[in-house]
DNA sequence: CGGCTACTTGACATCTATCAACCGGGGTGG
DNA sequence: CCACCCCGGTTGATAGATGTCAAGTAGCCG
């Protein structure tokens, strides 16, 4: 469904939404471009606008006020980078390589969104999987090894990648290892000894900005979640 | 707001549902009745029912296949205990102490709450909330050291009880050791010598069935997390 | 070519888990 | 009524995993 489709209500809506609800979205819509590395918005900032993803890789983080790092999601196209409804940002956004928003003017999305009851359920649906996905994550980060952790990533990484396109076994990392570790709670050089690791056992091979799944499915090391 | 209005769809509502649609809701609910320990769902069962809280503190765990727990959240009154539009349960629900919930048809819910933007919206703020504390969460797992973590716990907690209370320094802990465990991804050993290692710093003091705050907040321990 | 950045690898320190003993209160049954 | 047991909790000794510090490598861009 979502293959070429890249303009961000397109995404959000996907086959659900009504011709005209998506012609309103597309008038709100001012699409933004932004570079390797650059910040979309930071934790505390009040929310003038809303942000859908089109393209790219944004990373959702925390900074913790002794300087630690904690990336609470990475969001891919279709994903809303924040609740558009909140006031203020939770969070601060950045951009993994290229990437392409659309970006809202925040109250008047707002009350376009809460006028229409089909978008509302779209809305209310996004909210409840990023809450799936949010636990699926706690889960992980409360009861699993490194080991366990960055297998579990790479697995869901992957499935979220997946959906569509035929499955290859070449799963692309954009983000840094830093950005790994502070997602799964680890320092950077234990998810690198664990994808060394990984990788002894033929799980996996590295390759440049990516990894190669060979087995590591099969391995009862990822835990069951996030297959959704 | 809260503090005597004990029947769930009151609490849910707050004061910004309209007279019939809590009528409506009143018609749709059901009381039970839970003891302590007793299963109000598991994961992984079809939904047919929805739950929200009346009264007491429900604990929201996974089972892992190796036998592991986790607390993914513990419940308050006027918590749903799980988003009434999702078809199964993705974690189970158990009573810690007596508990008074209020049980719906999920699928008459459904087509209430979805038709109503007044409640789709209370639903969507509720879907956030839990998305935010969740992220929380996740921000204490992944960055939290025992002895954050244990004393984030125990100020977010005594935060949420705090609503509307005039905010003493006694704060109820109905859970067990282990569950605190469960939630904060420690061993229950861990939890308690750092309760013990808390209170030998004068923090806290530890009293049957709960704690005194004597300076934790104060202490710059506790991450500044879920304050809202 | 040089320097930067991301990443890897190694040696060691620290923290938490593990295993085990022990304590204390509440309930049960003799 | 008391003894016992069971359960939740605490405390101690030790081991194992991950963090820390440091050196070194590889690829990229100027």
């Amino acid at each position: 469904m979502h293959p070429n489709l890249t303009f961000f209500p397109t995404l959000f809506c996907g086959a659900s939404c009504e011709r005209h609800e998506l012609a309103e979205l597309k008038r709100l819509a001012t699409p933004v471009y932004f570079e390797a590395g650059q910040t979309i918005f930071s934790e505390g900032e009040r929310a003038e606008s809303a942000f859908g993803l089109s393209r790219g890789v944004v990373r959702l983080y925390r900074l913790l006020p002794d300087g630690r790092h904690h990336v609470v999601a990475f969001a891919l196209p279709g994903d809303f980078l924040a609740m558009p409804l909140a006031e203020c940002f939770s969070f601060s956004a950045g951009a993994t390589g290229e990437v392409s928003v659309c970006r809202f003017p925040r109250e008047e999305l707002k009350r376009f969104v809460q006028s229409s009851l089909n978008i509302m359920r779209l809305l209310t649906a996004f909210a409840a999987r990023e809450l799936q996905r949010a636990q699926d994550q706690l889960t992980l980060l409360g009861s699993g090894s490194a080991e366990e952790k960055v297998a579990t990533f790479l697995v869901c990484w992957r499935n979220r990648q997946a959906h569509g396109t035929a499955s290859s076994r070449a799963v692309p990392l954009p983000m840094r290892r830093q950005d790994i570790a502070d997602f799964l709670g680890l320092k950077l050089e234990t998810v690198s000894r664990t994808l060394a690791k990984l990788e002894h056992k033929n799980l996996i091979r590295l390759v440049p900005n990516g990894v190669l799944l060979t087995g590591l499915e099969q391995s009862r090391l990822a835990l069951n979640i996030g297959v959704s």
